[in-house]
DNA sequence: TTTGCTGT
């Protein structure tokens, strides 16, 4: 176990992260931050979870890729938005926000080969399910979402990862959740939108999207703004006012083009267009407080939203 | 088609 950990730490180490280390263990709420081995205590790092549902860095072996070359460092290749509370799975990588119970960002690599049909793979065997390696406090479960009138929505859609059905299945942690209106929203508007970003794989060998929530002020009727959102279930999991995607598409001839969408958390006319939705990336950094893509120099990028730059 | 829910 502690080899594993130090080779989880090296290759970690290679994409960025070194030095990200937060202690949890004080005596009091320890039962999910640490992990007794061998009559030891283990500080579990927010960035390399002990537990087996996650791994932070398994060397991607599907396309005769390098052994240096992991998953993980294939889909953070522009950069981290922001760091806070880090999970890898074995096809997408997300950062989760411990006080609303949803990701603040979920990141994914596409190419052709991740969306193409699988007759190996079924979502409907797929369950959705808590994810065992965040702290009770901070877990939402199923119950918070039955009999919300939300849907359980995927941030890294089930789409997206056919490549296996281990990969499909662990788009249904509830790390990858938030709640989403169904009708009008998720299955429609929100749907298309993930097809849309599908597609880009048509036109770009390689596509990376980031996907994450938004709570967004609204000036109300006394004249001041206010951020405000309704949670849900016993673990008051946070009902996001606007849903994002930024997404980046690298060509053939190695050009880059971006695009960015924000979509309000509400039933969308079918006629609206997914290009309606489409906002300067900045105003989502803005918003988030965080930075997408940061390893591109903006100078880099041919196409924001379709305009040339 | 893909996105999910509820009721049995």
């Amino acid at each position: 176990m502690i080899r594993k950990k130090v080779f989880h730490l090296a290759q970690l180490s290679a994409i960025g992260l070194t030095g990200y280390y937060i202690g949890q263990c004080n005596g009091k709420n320890t039962t999910q931050d640490c992990i007794e081995v061998d009559g030891k205590l283990l500080t579990s790092l927010p960035a390399l979870p002990v537990f087996g549902t996650v791994s932070a860095a398994v060397p991607y072996t599907e396309s005769g890729g390098s052994k240096d070359t992991t998953r993980v460092s294939q889909i953070m290749k522009y950069g981290f938005p922001g760091l806070d509370n880090i999970r890898s799975y074995d096809d997408y990588v997300l950062s989760y926000d411990r006080r609303t119970r949803v990701p603040h960002w979920v990141f994914e690599h596409l190419t052709k080969a991740h969306i193409a049909k699988n007759d190996q793979v079924d979502r409907s065997k797929c369950d959705f399910m808590p994810d065992e390696s965040i702290h009770p406090f901070f877990r939402s479960l199923n119950s918070d979402y039955k009999g919300s009138g939300f849907d359980r929505g995927h941030m890294a859609a089930a789409g997206n990862h056919r490549l296996a059905q281990k990969h499909v299945e662990q788009t249904f942690y509830l790390t990858n959740m938030a709640p989403q209106v169904g009708e009008g929203f998720n299955r429609h508007a929100w749907n298309r939108l993930e097809k849309h970003v599908r597609k880009l794989t048509k036109l770009y060998d390689h596509v990376y999207c980031c996907t994450g929530p938004l709570y967004l002020p609204r000036k109300e009727s006394d004249g001041k703004s206010y951020v405000r959102y309704q949670v849900i279930g016993a673990n008051t999991v946070a009902v996001p006012t606007h849903f994002y995607k930024v997404v980046v598409g690298e060509a053939p001839d190695g050009t880059l083009d971006m695009e960015a969408y924000v979509m309000p958390n509400q039933k969308i006319p079918d006629e609206t267009p997914v290009s309606s939705f489409m906002v300067p990336p900045e105003t989502i950094e803005r918003a988030a407080g965080l930075l997408f893509f940061d390893k591109i120099h903006r100078s880099k990028l041919s196409r924001i939203n379709g305009k040339k730059v």
